[in-house]
DNA sequence: GCTGCACGCTAAAACGTTTTCACGGTTATT
DNA sequence: AATAACCGTGAAAACGTTTTAGCGTGCAGC
């Protein structure tokens, strides 16, 4: 099958091929029957101009890199789809880049070998150094669960400190004494926050330990943590994939909760909301951080000068059956809780 | 920051182009220090040929399409995930494209925009004639979950006739008499097989009826399905997101799994196996099906020539706590349940 | 009745590669 | 010793676009 190309419309139509570009990108000027005479051919032929061809000559390939980890958390699968139909709307397209591949940096290998319009990088872990890199491309790049301060680098992180501080101020206001922290086992920037958050936020009033775990060893993990000696009475994890192992756990102990125990997660991914664990959580609304990944992103590829922005997305508290209702002695007039969250299933 | 080309490289060991495409290559001869000159100066200069360039020549780009549907489904997300390394770690880059976008067939455009040396179509519901627009391009194509006869076309689908056959058996050995099938609004091939497979090896052994719901109405219909005056006592999902929304419901409303209530999934994700679902399914070994999809693509593009293939992987039965486990009269020479499933953990 | 100008269009250059062709210089074959 | 094969290399063409420069034509302004 033989590609058709812009000479073929241009014969077709009886013009040049300088025409049948003007007509087809719309630009330039042409006169109307000529207009016509090539709409018609571009038609009958099923004419489409090669993106590869076309950014020779112009800077813009209309691809995105996305440097991205796993998926296996719904939440990063939730992004990328959204990520994905967002920039799709604008006519970007997301070429799919593994940020774990043995490859160094392989961010920035694509988005030289294609000329990208712009990266996002949702990997949390990814390395500093790499990051420069890619911000010394001079290529847009948005970092998403990071901050770093380079030039033609915008970052949007969860506001992860303030989130923790309102999982601390559930735990203290029910009597918490024993709390464990949950983790994955590579550090991150957005762990670190949550984790440094709690802490600082429970200074004194609590005694807390740091656990990590993969996700797949969590519930053999908290199992262990729970039925030893020194058992918490609350338990703050990074992730609610994390929280979900521990209240596996506790119920596999036969332990109430949240009675006997209290455990709070972040993210609220769907799962979190289904009856049989009515988790308590701190929500990263999926839907804003995409859109303002792509809007930003955008913004940029249009004005590279503008200056870099810091965002941090606001992490409401959903509060559900995992943490006791704590019934305030005074009416307060101010709550940063927002009372039941929604009904909800999980998953597709 | 200006694009290093091949020129520069040129100029900077003192040899022409030419030179410079055969050493980067690899494939052309070339004298050892002509080599050792060219290598030094792509290191200095940080030289990435061009793939734009590079695939207006040649016809390769090194990219594969990607058309997909919603991620929401672990399964889907699973399946995105281990496609994307797999392409990677073979030189081939994904390019994702949302199948439901308002643009009609979004694939055959893109794959015909950016020359895709190849298609992946993982989104069930892409229509049929859309499947045929793609197979007429010429490209290489691979269709997951629905079987096309098209030339330059294989196709992967879980053996769902198969699958469903053997639920029906749990399902008969425990005795259920009234059976409920539990299915997308949307259909698919896939699942017109699962619901038919079951329907035809049930036939005159219980009473069947179909229910369709979106996965976040599942809870919801569910609930009603089972609280009212004719409940099932066995239920068929034809996923396992489905599945858990109707185990949700059982719990809801304190029937008692498995014995009053039956409940089969399809896919086995993670979740399933959860402590807290325990769900019996049917297994859909998404690394299988990524596995070949790719070395059945690369080999394809390779040889374009290759009959097509229609590739049925097996769905094996895992046993879990969701079907009442029957103890058979007789050991049974040829069972086809597997018992027990994995120990495991949710997500993440 | 010229000059100047906007318009519609074409020819040609440019983008960054790969590949074909041709050309000298070695080395192997008669 | 003459010829053939081969090797390394460079010039140039080719890929499919966009864009710049330029060329007629018709029209308004003087």
């Amino acid at each position: 099958m033989k590609r058709v190309t812009i000479k073929d419309v241009a014969v077709l139509a009886g013009v040049s091929p300088a025409t049948v570009s003007r007509v087809v990108s719309g630009d330039g000027q042409a006169s109307p029957e000529a207009a016509a005479r090539v709409r018609a051919a571009t038609d009958k032929l099923g004419y489409r101009p090669s993106v590869m061809a076309r950014s020779l000559t112009q800077s813009s390939t209309q691809l995105i890199a996305l440097v991205m980890g796993s998926l296996r958390n719904p939440f990063d699968a939730a992004l990328v789809e959204s990520l994905s139909a967002g920039f799709f709307k604008k006519g970007k397209r997301l070429l799919i880049v593994p940020a774990d591949h043995g490859d160094s940096d392989p961010g920035t290998m694509i988005a030289l070998d294609y000329q990208t319009d712009g990266v996002v990088v949702a990997a949390g872990h990814i390395s500093r150094s790499d990051s420069e890199r890619l911000a010394r491309l001079g290529i847009p790049v948005i970092l998403f669960g990071r901050m770093l301060e380079a030039p033609g680098v915008d970052c949007i992180v969860a506001d992860n400190i303030e989130g923790a501080r309102r999982a601390a101020r559930v735990f203290t206001r029910s009597g918490a004494g024993r709390v464990v922290v949950v983790r994955r086992e590579r550090d991150t920037f957005s762990d670190d926050e949550r984790v440094e958050g709690l802490r600082s936020a429970l200074q004194g009033r609590a005694e807390i330990t740091t656990v990590k775990t993969s996700a797949g060893d969590c519930f053999a993990n908290a199992l262990m943590l729970l039925s030893g000696p020194e058992r918490p009475d609350a338990v703050f994890c990074v992730n609610d994939v994390l929280a979900i192992g521990v209240l596996e756990a506790a119920a596999s102990v036969g332990l109430r909760v949240p009675d006997d125990l209290s455990v709070i997660g972040f993210d609220d991914i769907p799962m979190a909301s289904s009856p049989s664990y009515n988790l308590t959580t701190l929500r990263l609304p999926v839907d804003d951080v995409a859109g303002w990944i792509v809007e930003r992103l955008l913004r940029r590829i249009d004005m590279p000068g503008l200056p870099v922005e810091m965002h941090r997305v606001p992490t409401p508290l959903i509060v559900r059956g995992s943490t006791r209702r704590v019934v305030p002695a005074t009416a307060p007039a101010h709550d940063d809780t927002t009372a039941g969250g929604v009904p909800g299933q999980p998953g597709k």
